[in-house]
DNA sequence: CTAGCTTGTCAACACCTGTTGGCCTACACT
DNA sequence: AGTGTAGGCCAACAGGTGTTGACAAGCTAG
């Protein structure tokens, strides 16, 4: 069942890596077909070849699986801490973090994109908490929680604001994790 | 002293209006100076004419006065809540409403506009937040309580999370305010 | 009334964008 | 060895961008 590997699957993957890196950095209109394919030493064409339209290459580039814990298992004291503590794994260590880079820089300048925002967070945030307290605020709490925690995303990686910026992961953990604890225990 | 106004300021107002509008809406990249000139019903060589370039307008559309309550005079109990509340008025109201929304979505993508908006950050809320507590750990105060109050402009105002929209004014203050209080106070 | 400056319009420029089709090269199979 | 096909490159397209300059109308000062 499995295909057999073809020659071009190499370019393939190389396309894709420049893709995503020039989307982390430039956004999804910034970045232009022509610098990804001069990224990844290859015809503009091929882009077209392989993901037929910029669209299709973004769609590739974004898909994303945040793999969040289980907080139903977890310690309740400090469930908190441990979202804190994931969310900054993802946003600091490949393939998680230029992807997630990419659809927060994006996703201000396109629709299409606030939308994949939205799947993300009704996917796979909301179901997260819902395995943790009341499950009838569990939208509520979610969308309680996303808000400090993209709002730390946005002020560390996209404004860089230096106190921000300076601050450890630990830090970031001891800070935010309670914040985040009482947003899921529901205040 | 006083330049005597001038047949050209109503165009001139009228051009800034439709370029907060479609700033706003669009962000910088996405907002044209032909759909501008537009919808001022308006020749696109006027906007050149009057703002020298499309970055000049934008300069000109994105200058913003916070004016942010002095939380010297505050009662130190409730500043957090104080605070918030201030924000939702900010983010809700004209003429803040669309410069304030126009500034994080082209934020996201052009680092011209992440440097205003760093400049905002430590001319305008840092100063404040200076004004309450201890001076030497103002800074990080500040960046904690803008990491909160920036994401929930993003996830209400930008990604439009349904949770986070359905939340009432009041609701945003008892929720997050004592976030706010508690990052203001110093963990 | 006339001269001069302001306000506005029109057309064009040079550039960059996503996208397409034709062509060459080199591998793989018979 | 010969041939078909997949991988890759080049040149061009149509459309949209910010920006510019020349030119017409209209108000105002002398």
């Amino acid at each position: 069942m499995t295909e057999s590997p073809r020659r071009s699957d190499a370019t393939r993957a190389t396309i894709l890596d420049a893709a995503r890196r020039r989307f982390a950095a430039d956004g999804f209109r910034r970045a232009t077909i022509r610098s990804i394919a001069a990224d990844a030493d290859i015809d503009p064409s091929m882009v077209m070849r392989y993901y037929g339209s910029k669209d299709g290459l973004f769609a590739a580039a974004v898909d994303v699986e945040l793999d969040l814990p289980d907080l139903a298992t977890a310690d309740p004291g400090t469930v908190g801490e441990l979202l804190t503590r994931q969310f900054l794994v993802l946003w600091e260590q490949p393939p998680t973090d230029e992807i997630l880079l990419t659809l927060l820089r994006s996703a201000v300048a396109d629709d299409a994109v606030v939308e994949k925002m939205r799947q993300v967070f009704a996917g796979q945030v909301t179901p997260a908490v819902l395995r943790f307290g009341d499950p009838a605020d569990a939208p509520r709490r979610a969308g309680l929680v996303v808000s400090q925690l993209l709002g730390l995303a946005l002020t560390r990686y996209v404004l860089r604001l230096p106190p921000v910026v300076a601050l450890t992961s630990a830090e970031v953990v001891a800070e935010v994790g309670p914040t985040v604890q009482r947003y899921l225990s529901g205040s």
